[in-house]
RNA sequence: AGGCACGUACGUCAAUGGUAGACGGCUUCCCUUACAAGGAAGAGGUUGGGGGUUCGAGUCCCUCCGUGCCUACCA
């Protein structure tokens, strides 16, 4: 058989995607126990426009181990996958790609456009699920799922006639937030507020028949123009006597009044404040208590109206604002300027600042909503988040939600299900047939605007599932297992989803909710399209591999990381570590096959130490996966492969395996290498699908497949997850192979320090007086010697060696020496001796200290006083002959 | 302005209140017939400072310093 030495991942990554996904493997139909438990997860569908990110990157394989882990423990799995239409992203590619042929949407029209739209999702959009297959995702594409598709978009017009029934859906005029560029409006998740260098200027205003004026202060004097009033705190004595005067508007002809209310802050500016109800979400409140008119002087494109006055009419914003500060000035009523730094409201796309607009827009009521979730959670303390700290954020969040601005103008999305009658009645229905129906007319026209793409989100893990029919999907895999999304999301997405699940289908979507934590750059930066600092994972797969990157990225699980491409590669050094342990079992492989059975029939010890590593890996790996404890399975894995079976068991193993003459004793040995090989390969699939079907499929032998599997192609994929066997579990096994492995190590400790060359042979002496452990030695005896490079190992009661002898002193009153006539300084072997016995003093002194407060012994636990107890006489013990044997170099 | 995290070896990160670990890097030796992307042996820590609770604190509490993130209507 033909291995190459060095792994190479694309090789092992070319075929295998598309076998499984071929058989059908990926989906739960597979599973043929009608009695299966069932696990199920719904993908957070990535935009349509998107790309692989290493947030994505880190979700999926988060998800897949998760799924290809209960999927081989006999879990009718499903993983669903899907995209968003993603409105605002979406609309803006294919309107910039227009704009390269000169043309505008307008210019084709809403019909023309949203065809161009799905053009250009046919032809380029859902990159993603290429590089999904790469990633080696096991989503089921049969159930592959757009949240624009027919099926999802009537579940969305379903919803919306519903809550629009029980009035908890309503179109009002309000104010909301506007973006000038993108010519909609924004729900307050979709803007960013950042903070901006700007100043603040003091207006003064006339007052009516006074030679008074009040000072107000204001980031956007152009706004003075739609003023319709002056608020002061009712506490405040500098303008109690001016409440009920009269303010003369510069720059206008109006007047306005000027009123006292709670809201005004006294400290902040002057103390007084100009109230813009049309365009100010805090003035527009305001106005509402003090039954203010609202001036508009600002349009949808951020240019002033006519009512901002002649001279303004048609200004930019920015022109309006200094022409005003310009105004203000020549009247002598600019009091001064002084910089200020304040937050500011972009559009989250575009970047573009928010203006505040009063305008007619559909609602959704979230009050009850909110309460069943904020119930649930009370009740049953669901979704569960993990980690523990995002319940909080959750919570507190829901406790002050505000009603949500459904609609946008926007053409890509949902069409609002919403028609006019002709003298403008609103009939809101599932179909333009059914509007008909209601309004009694066919002389309707439908509301433009789309919805939210969060709305159809929240719809998620039930309209994938089938909802509003009883389906047999919604019934297994409603409620799902666990949702896996980035915590940027709690608020826009996972809140919406409880809530909307609840209302709809009565039951939780999700039992857990699992954030997974941000990948930073070297530098501690957020990784960013804008800050070109993101690194493509598809780069990373292609230089190290796709196992090597998940198991980089399962580690990180809920944590926040600077990216480190070091830690990849080390990963990449144990795939290619694991390709040679399977290179060497096949090598040596001639006459054997995996055989389950031969595991629980050991005799050698190293033999029963393997199975009982192996079966507390496998406990430890299911009860940290399920846990969402990543990063320990990670390392439990790692370090089974490398230290326990590479570098201990293989090498134990090593001369029965490699036996030249055969044996039934070398296919004993070769067959359970194999057969351990084959579990452990088991072991590592979730987390490293191509390297392990690569090498399982080249085991010999009867692998089996889980039970619920039986039948299908054979693949590591369907095989049992190892449960881990408490009877296969062999205490003695582990202690007896630690002496064995602690004289080894002593040896070559010796061995480096005293720079004895590999390949010199030297002579072992060792000695207990247990007989137990002598016996132990024995049975190892040739292990030890070619582990530790040795011609001779004797085993005696009582040490008896030369003087010119290196020394050490072993657990459990066991003694070593090397003899090294002519090789030993003595003084130096002293010292080395010596700082052991300081390290041991060391210790000892701390644990007598502990045990000699009176408290520890009365209050703390026996079995804990015991084991220090316990350590100090094996620490006394060792200590003494470590003595006995520096004197003894005299 | 509030809220929430985080601060551990040179770097990136681990550690149910019970002897602080891993990987990379570093030092020394070795191409020992699976693997130099390897093997063997080492060095390296008053867990950001201070206080408290406890028999016992990296872990729980308070406080200060530093760093992130989220929420918020101070014009």
């Amino acid at each position: 058989m033909e291995i190459p030495k060095q792994y190479d991942p694309k090789e092992a990554e070319k075929n295998h995607y598309e076998w499984w996904e071929k058989n059908g493997f990926f989906a739960p139909e597979i599973n043929r126990d009608p009695k299966a438990p069932v696990f199920s997860i719904v993908i957070p569908p990535p935009n349509v426009t998107g790309s692989l990110h290493m947030g994505h990157a880190l979700q999926h394989t988060l998800m897949d181990v998760m799924t290809r882990h209960k999927r081989m423990r006999g879990y009718r799995a499903l993983w669903l996958p899907g995209m968003d239409h993603a409105g605002i992203s979406t609309q803006l590619m294919v309107a910039r790609a227009l704009k390269k042929e000169g043309k505008s949407r307008h210019d084709l029209g809403r019909e023309k456009f949203v065809e161009r739209v799905w053009q250009w999702k046919q032809e380029s959009g859902g990159q993603i699920t290429v590089q999904m297959r790469r990633e080696g995702a096991s989503v089921d594409w049969s159930r592959d799922q757009f949240t624009m598709s027919e099926q999802l978009s009537s579940v969305v017009r379903e919803v919306f006639v519903r809550l629009y029934d029980e009035g908890m859906i309503y179109r009002g005029n309000r104010i909301v937030n506007w973006c000038p560029q993108d010519q909609t409006v924004l729900s307050d998740l979709e803007v960013d507020k950042l903070p901006q260098a700007g100043k603040l200027y003091y207006l003064q205003y006339p007052i009516k028949n006074s030679d008074r004026r009040i000072t107000v202060a204001t980031t956007r004097p152009e706004t003075m123009l739609g003023d319709t009033a002056v608020a002061v705190n009712p506490n405040e004595e500098r303008y109690r006597d001016l409440v009920g005067q009269t303010v003369l508007l510069p720059l206008t002809d109006r007047e306005i009044p000027i009123l006292a209310d709670e809201y005004v802050d006294p400290e902040f500016g002057t103390g007084a404040v100009k109230i813009t109800p049309a365009h100010d979400p805090n003035d527009y409140e305001m106005g509402l208590r003090h039954n203010l008119p609202q001036v508009v002087v600002i349009d949808p494109h951020a240019k002033m109206t006519a009512d901002a006055g002649a001279g303004f009419t048609g200004l930019d914003r920015y022109e309006a604002r200094e022409k005003v500060v310009a105004d203000f000035e020549a009247l002598g009523l600019l009091e001064k300027v002084v910089d200020y730094e304040f937050s500011i409201s972009r559009c989250e796309r575009c970047k573009t600042v928010i203006e505040p607009l009063i305008s007619t827009q559909w609602f959704m009521k979230m009050d009850q909503l909110r309460d069943l979730a904020l119930d649930l959670m009370a009740r049953d303390q669901k979704p569960r988040f993990v980690p523990e700290t995002y319940k909080k954020v959750y919570t507190d969040w829901l406790e002050n939600l505000r009603d949500w601005t459904i609609s946008r103008q926007l053409w890509w999305g949902h069409q609002i299900p919403a028609w006019y009658t002709p003298d403008g009645q609103v009939i809101v229905a599932r179909s333009k047939e059914e509007a008909s129906e209601k309004a009694g007319t066919n002389e309707l026209t439908q509301d433009p605007d789309v919805l939210d793409t969060w709305f159809s989100s929240a719809l998620w893990p039930f309209s994938t599932l089938g909802w509003p029919n009883e389906t047999e999907d919604l019934k297994t895999f409603y409620p799902t297992s666990v949702l896996v999304t980035a915590r940027d999301i709690i608020f826009l997405w996972v809140s919406r989803m409880v809530m909307m699940g609840l209302k709809f289908v009565g039951e939780r979507p999700f039992e857990d909710v699992f954030i997974t934590g941000t990948i930073l750059d070297a530098q501690g930066q957020r990784m960013s399209k804008t800050k070109m600092n993101g690194v493509d994972p598809i780069d990373v797969f292609d230089k190290f591999g796709v196992d090597a990157t998940r198991l980089t990225l399962a580690q990180i699980g809920s944590t926040d990381i600077r990216w480190n491409e070091k830690q990849v590669e080390s990963y990449r050094n144990f795939a290619n570590k694991i390709w040679n342990a399977a290179r060497f079992c096949l090598l040596n492989s001639e006459g054997a096959e995996v055989k389950p059975e031969i595991l629980e029939q050991s005799s050698a010890l190293h033999d029963r130490w393997i199975v009982s590593r192996l079966n507390k890996t496998a406990q430890d790996l299911n009860r940290a996966i399920d846990a969402y404890e990543f990063h320990q399975a990670v390392q439990s894995l790692y370090h089974f492969f490398w230290d326990d079976f590479c570098d201990w068991y293989i090498e134990l193993a090593k001369a029965d395996v490699t036996a030249e003459q055969d044996s039934a004793a070398r296919t004993e040995a070769r067959t359970r290498l194999l057969t351990v090989l084959e579990q452990a390969l088991r072991l590592l699939h979730p987390f490293m699908p191509y390297i392990t079907e690569e090498l399982w499929q080249r085991l010999p032998g009867d692998k089996r497949l889980h039970a619920a599997y039986e039948g299908a192609e054979p693949t590591v994929m369907l095989t049992a997850y190892p449960e881990g066997a408490a009877e296969l579990i062999d205490e003695a096994a582990e202690s007896e192979m630690q002496a064995i492995i602690e004289v080894i190590s002593r040896v070559r400790n010796i061995r480096s320090e005293m720079n004895i060359k590999p390949g010199e042979r030297i002579k072992i002496v060792v000695a207990s007086p247990d007989e137990n452990q002598r016996r132990v030695f024995e049975s190892a005896r040739e292990q030890i010697a070619r582990l530790a490079r040795a011609s001779e190992v004797s085993i005696n009661d009582r040490l008896d060696a030369p003087k010119a002898s290196a020394r050490a002193v072993l657990m459990g009153g066991a003694e070593l020496a090397v003899p090294l006539e002519g090789l030993i300084d003595f003084e130096q072997e002293r010292r080395r001796l010596q700082r052991e016995q300081e390290k041991l003093q060391a210790e000892a002194a701390k644990l007598e200290a502990q045990l000699g407060n009176p408290n520890f012994v009365s209050r703390a636990p026996v079995e804990r006083v015991n084991e220090v107890r316990e350590r100090i006489a094996a620490i006394a013990q060792q200590s003494s002959q470590l003595q006995q044997t520096v004197e003894n170099l005299r």
